[in-house]
DNA sequence: CATCGCTATTGACACGTTTCAATCAAGCTG
DNA sequence: CAGCTTGATTGAAACGTGTCAATAGCGATG
């Protein structure tokens, strides 16, 4: 069956203009400003508007503003659980001002980002919320020079000088998951990274030494870091074999994990080879993806508010877009709170 | 710290044709059809574009032409792993074309489909990757009159008159499942459903009551449903209270669900009952999505070729743009595929 | 009645591209 | 050398909006 020709003129503001019997610039009114008109000819214009079926182009109007009026949402991989989760708050509070979001993801590739920034620059975006794949800003510098701001999320050393930030305190979460482990009585614990180039994975990593060097362990030595590809479950499964290396009595008490993914991939690397969590070893994730709490045993985890700070970052761009000028860059923390479940137990000899 | 002043005035094609001393359509020309213009002075607008830092702006560029290069992608809900599959195809898929994708999603919501659709026609998108809420397709011919075409994703009774469509044998899909339940013994099965409004519901539910109609069983009166409010974990979470309605005695020896989701959410709660897979009941999910081979015992379920379905929609919808006219609707069809893992075993009396 | 003030509407222009017929230059043929 | 062809470049027009100064209408004021 063949398409239909695509017959149908394109309707413009000026055809209604003429069917309401009135000028082009009071149709523009009417859509922009209502209040301005007299009530008669906005409805003879509302009216017409209806029979002609008329859409706004939007190309025509942000070619005349001078810029688009939706955002850009950059994330680092759109198939992991917790970016779609911001991207849901950072859409919902998006709609909320009104205003559409374009999704592009990254993959965690610095030129896949660089050149969706250059799309945004294209599109003239009015803004955008980037996650960031490395602590280069020069790309994002570059973006705003051309008039386009963004907030920056989950990164936290991006340079507060240089632009709002919503975080996340990775830290704080790292060190939490530390103290959970060793108040279980671990002290063998390995750091199932993702690649080490990401913030996330440096400073969730120093929360956890934090944690031993307080309770006067070798922090340095104490603990052994594994560094995956990148962080899905595939990486964690293929690292099974590499986090027991060593046999019984040497392979660690508990494993904390870069994120959830890396995780769960563990727990199954692990159930392969006949050892599970916490009878063998406790396992602890990040993040709180939704299946942490489906899978048995249920993952110990550090979540994060991922939703609202998909929302904060929407916000804070918002009132940066609404008051240009007199905006100051802010930095917004949240608290990542630990969720204990199935997968840690106190250490009991092998 | 206060933001800078936006005062880097926009430089268009205007300002490099000046500078390069040439004038503004030859500059075009570099940019569009660079054959067109001798080496010399295309180098020199080359490099005038690169002193003054030129990024063309696509408000112009669609506007002019009458639509923009961009196409939608309208899903039913992101946060769904087999969704964002799906998008991962099309959207590499896409940008081997040249073509960026914006992606919205309706939340299973027809009033929030409705408003997406017109969003694409306020900005002229050049095509869309529809995955429709229900089999209402006015909303999608008003779409394609003002000429955007579309492809249907994942529906089988959208109308193959009215445009291209991919489509996973949801029947097939069924039948599997059913064959491969009563092939371990069970006849007392539970189709867990979403809400019946889908057509995927709908079909997969057929095909299970076709497995029992060519083994002499009572599918009409043989499988009972049950209708939950949307595809998610937390549903399948709630519903194993009703699953395990009526005691050991009367519940089903297998459980058939309508998606991975409500699979693992059902498991979760069949847990925190004391019941567990394949021990107690079989469980089938759909989909195949990540987590599935990860949780233990692994789930049982239908894969779907997510990625590929995502690609070949846009590869038809790519053949339609480019080939305006000549072109015909084209049905893609694809085979899901069984895939046994651990939550499904031989029929055992209580 | 002339003037003022206010509101509602108009009309022209600018935004940045692409396109296309027209022009120009230069090389080739007879 | 005149005439032709080919190839490179130009200039103007158009796409659909929003804005803004100017105008028109009209009742109220002095």
């Amino acid at each position: 069956m063949p398409p239909p020709a695509n017959t149908a003129r394109n309707v413009g503001i000026n055809d209604v203009a003429a069917r309401a019997g009135v000028s082009p610039g009071t149709v523009s009114n009417v859509l922009n400003r209502p209040e301005r008109v007299a009530e008669a000819t906005r409805l003879r214009v509302e009216e017409a508007i209806r029979e002609l079926d008329y859409v706004r182009n939007s190309s025509g109007r942000s070619l005349r503003a001078g810029r688009s009026d939706s955002v850009g949402l950059l994330v680092l991989d759109v198939t992991n659980p917790f970016f779609t989760m911001v991207a849901q708050g950072v859409e919902d509070q998006a709609a909320e001002a009104g205003r559409t979001v374009m999704l592009l993801n990254s993959s965690e590739d610095p030129e896949r980002q660089r050149r969706s920034l250059r799309l945004l620059a294209e599109q003239r975006a009015a803004g955008a919320v980037v996650m960031p794949v490395d602590d280069d800003v020069t790309d994002l510098l570059w973006l705003r020079e051309r008039g386009i701001p963004w907030v920056v999320l989950d990164r936290g050393d991006v340079g507060a000088d240089v632009g709002s930030s919503v975080y996340v305190d990775n830290h704080a979460g790292g060190l939490a998951a530390g103290r959970h482990l060793i108040s279980l009585g671990h002290e063998r614990i390995t750091f199932l990274s993702g690649p080490l180039s990401l913030e996330q994975c440096r400073v969730r990593l120093a929360g956890l030494r934090a944690a031993l060097d307080e309770n006067g362990f070798d922090s340095e030595n104490g603990v052994r870091v594994i560094e995956t590809g990148s962080l899905t479950a595939a990486s964690g499964d293929k690292a099974a074999e590499e986090v027991l290396a060593g046999g019984p009595r040497r392979r660690p008490q508990a494993v904390f994990c870069a994120n959830d993914q890396l995780a769960l991939g563990l727990l199954k690397g692990l159930g392969e080879r006949g050892l599970g969590a916490p009878a063998d070893l406790s396992v602890v994730g990040y993040d709180d993806i939704d299946v942490a709490a489906l899978v048995h045993p249920g993952l110990t985890t550090v979540a994060q508010p991922k939703y609202e700070i998909g929302r904060a970052a929407m916000r804070l761009l918002a009132a940066e877009l609404d008051d240009p000028g007199g905006h100051r860059y802010e930095r917004l923390l949240f608290e990542p709170r630990l969720v204990v479940r199935g997968s840690t137990a106190a250490y009991r000899e092998p």
